[in-house]
DNA sequence: AGCCGGGCTTCCACTGGGTGGAAACCGGCA
DNA sequence: TGCCGGTTTCCACCCAGTGGAAGCCCGGCT
């Protein structure tokens, strides 16, 4: 931009992004003066900005003067290959699996070093759980987290067990040894699971999905409380919905276009 | 902006939202002299605003170059109360609908002269249809674009008959005069259908969606092959859904946030 | 091999759109 | 009535944005 900038460097297109990111699970609703700070914009410009993002319909402004994000981000949100490929591909796999098994399936992909929630099959008979498309969680204290993490390259792998790991429960793996063995584990037998390490009460089983070179680029799993059926149990079933998935990835070219 | 603007008075936020809207349902993943050329900007310009976008992640570079809507933007579009209200509320009495009548179930909302579906639940056994979740169709051919056009604003129902009525089959009411009547019939007897008017084969019924001041804010409905059961069965069935419906949306804030 | 065309990337002199502190405005509350 | 937090408007300053043009890359055709 131009003017008496206060951080030179960060350009409009930047800016819009910033207020754009304001927004999350927990916030979908802001003022403008909570854009503001969220951003670390000064009023002024947030004003102007966000004033244009309504006019373009990419926010829009609720009744009670809140802003919310717009119909043209939604619309433009689902045009993403997440959506139209990934989760088109395997959504009939998923609720397929949902109705063998009435737990909770999820489909989720590893975004830096979180595991990002693209679809989640489920219905009143399901434990409720915290996921949610569009949600992220840690990958370590999670099924498909740690399927994805255990087939992440080597140099990811490595960074995750630098840092922290976050506690969720008691029973949360935080001890770097110990979740690099069973990562370990997860490659040899091609499964993971977890035993209410993200919420009491909760256990999960899940299973990478590969493209058509071999490459993990997403996992399936099932989460369920933790009486119910043995874990390994599903397993086969998820096992089975991968390679399905993965077949129908593979000759579904990257992004099917009328062009 | 700044400088040699060849077209003064846009600013850079529009530019940027230009280049988004380069991308829609029959082009999910543009070239960047595609982009250019839809948006109406300079190469030069699209190439810049493109690369701010991708370092964003706003887009995503496919492997082929070819730029797609990236994470950002997608988890952005999920948190729109499109989304997270309307969508999560109607969801499970969407899917019991769709377990009771096995045929393609719709939720769309009017965008001015267009319906917009922000949902779909389908399975194999129903029949295909060209409708998918932020997508958009004509008001007149559609049975949820009848039932919202029914109840719009006097002036948006004026508007929508000054214009043209895109014949899309044989069957698809062009005529003005026509339309108004049948639109009458619906605000009397409270749901809309259509019969071959969108697509051949397809015939739909749909109610409107009314939020707790009675204003229609949505319209839920049933597509299916033009030989199964007779569209009139399905009312009942609809017309409880949409009131369950709009009880939840009554009893439910705006917008739920946690702050 | 050499040519061609379409798409992509980089460069840079010019300039008007972006900036943001400040002040006014608004509405709810005590 | 006065206060307070959020919102809207104003405007003098100036640097970030602009886009034509030139060069690059690659794949297809001769």
């Amino acid at each position: 931009m131009a003017g008496r900038t206060g951080t030179p460097g960060a350009s409009v297109t930047s800016r819009v992004l910033a207020v754009l990111g304001a927004f999350d699970a927990t916030h979908p609703a802001l003022t403008l003066s909570d854009i503001a700070r969220r951003s670390g914009l000064p009023l002024a410009t947030t004003h102007r900005l966000v004033a244009e993002l309504v006019a373009g319909r990419a926010l829009a402004r609720a009744a009670d003067g809140r802003y919310t994000i717009g119909v043209r981000l939604w619309e433009a949100g689902l045009l993403s290959p997440l959506h139209t490929r990934l989760r088109e591909v395997a959504l009939p796999y998923l609720q397929e699996l949902y109705t063998a098994v009435r737990e909770n399936v999820h489909l989720a992909v590893r975004d830096g070093d979180e595991a990002l929630y693209v679809e989640k099959v489920t219905g009143h008979r399901s434990v409720p759980t915290i996921s949610r498309a569009g949600g992220r969680l840690p990958l370590h204290a999670t099924g498909v987290g740690k399927a994805l993490l255990a087939y992440a390259p080597p140099e990811v792998l490595a960074a995750h067990l630098r840092r922290p790991l976050r506690r969720c429960t008691a029973y949360t793996i935080t001890e770097p040894g110990r979740l690099a063995r069973e990562l370990a584990t997860v490659r040899e037998r091609g499964w993971a699971r977890t035993h209410e390490e993200m919420t009491l009460g909760s256990c999960s089983v899940a299973v990478p999905v590969r493209d058509a070179t071999g490459a993990v680029l997403a996992a399936i799993g099932v989460v369920g409380h933790s009486l119910g059926t043995t874990p390994r149990q599903l397993v086969p079933a998820l096992l089975t919905a991968a390679d399905r998935i993965a077949a129908r990835l593979a000759d579904t070219p990257p992004v099917a276009d009328t062009a």
